[in-house]
DNA sequence: CATTTGCCGTACATTTTGTTTGATAATAGC
DNA sequence: GCTATTATCAAACAAAATGTACGGCAAATG
């Protein structure tokens, strides 16, 4: 890809970060990305349909960066079977990544866009997080496998809501305490 | 009020109502509204500012209806404090009402204003989930109240929406079981 | 070094928002 | 029932935002 390709992009991405930053996402508009990032409107046009399009574009990089080499597909689908602690080492290695961009995680939390990032979130920890259900590293309920996974996955998002909300005054490696003091 | 405030306020609901039916609410415009519900661009902007004004007023309206006579503060301090079976028929019954409204609910689910209708549903349980988590209906935990509260709230929400994604296949009592399953 | 390609600035058509006005009709109070 | 009030409507309008088109310029590629 062109080098200035790339530039404009990252330019774009970080107008939408510091307007992010200012107001809520409903009332951003293209031109306040614009004047932000120092891009032209027809720049943009060439790159994205819509705001909302550069937030998924934007947001899929983030999470690529964070899980790239924490919880992807083939990190995760080797781990040998009998243990918990790696499993506790996963999800503190997550949360140290996402701790990582605190500034950036937060105003997205209280953020009308949160929801596509929850939905990533989701989507990111599911293959994990399911894995725990399965092999029992998680208390068993009498529910169907599949609620099970969803009634799981929503208490690891809720848990990292609580510590965003709470600025992250816990350490990484005492909310994964809590998350398995909650499914265990 | 003047009768016709009322009524068109009602068609204005309804208009929303309409849209959320066909289309998502970002991409919902006021001129849309306007249409489906046979109102007056200027009657419109005397009673709301925005469509978004209008989503929280409906929604706010439509669970006052669901919670007048279900959850409400009045209907729950003064029930006797020693049974479980007490909190199930609440949240049974809260059931029921929401299953009545199962298509507009499904349309809402399914449409990225759902955080506007999820934080009234937070907002709706949370004293009586705060009363289990207190009272010990729920399994304790090791963890902050103020965590725990959250858990079995996003707990709770969690399961309605696995319930109006399967399309209310199973029975209310069926999925209190299912509540009271997880967070026992 | 030459050609391709991306960016900029400007201009413009279109859509959406939000306000104003005067006429009309329904409502509420007497 | 009569009258004053008040909500609604239609139309016209300004302002803001969206999305597209084009010609000139600068930078990257090969």
């Amino acid at each position: 890809m062109d080098q200035r390709e790339k530039k404009t992009i990252a330019k774009i991405y970080r107008g939408l970060s510091d307007c992010l930053a200012e107001k809520d996402f409903a009332a951003i508009t293209v031109g306040d990305i614009l004047l932000k990032a120092g891009v032209s409107r027809s720049t943009f046009y060439a790159h994205f349909h819509t705001k909302e399009d550069v937030l998924r574009s934007f947001l899929w990089n983030m999470f690529h960066h964070v899980f790239s080499h924490t919880l992807s597909h083939e990190d995760t689908h080797d781990f040998s079977k009998e243990s918990v602690l790696d499993y506790d080492h996963l999800f503190t290695h997550l949360l140290y990544h996402l701790r990582d961009e605190k500034e950036l995680v937060t105003n997205i939390l209280n953020n009308s866009c949160n929801d596509s990032f929850l939905s990533l979130l989701r989507a990111s920890i599911h293959p994990l997080v399911e894995r725990c259900v399965k092999e029992g590293a998680f208390r068993p309920v009498d529910v169907p496998t599949e609620l099970r996974v969803l009634e799981a996955k929503e208490s690891l998002v809720t848990l990292i809501k609580y510590w965003f909300a709470e600025g992250c005054a816990q350490s990484p490696e005492q909310i994964t305490e809590y998350f398995f003091r909650l499914n265990k």
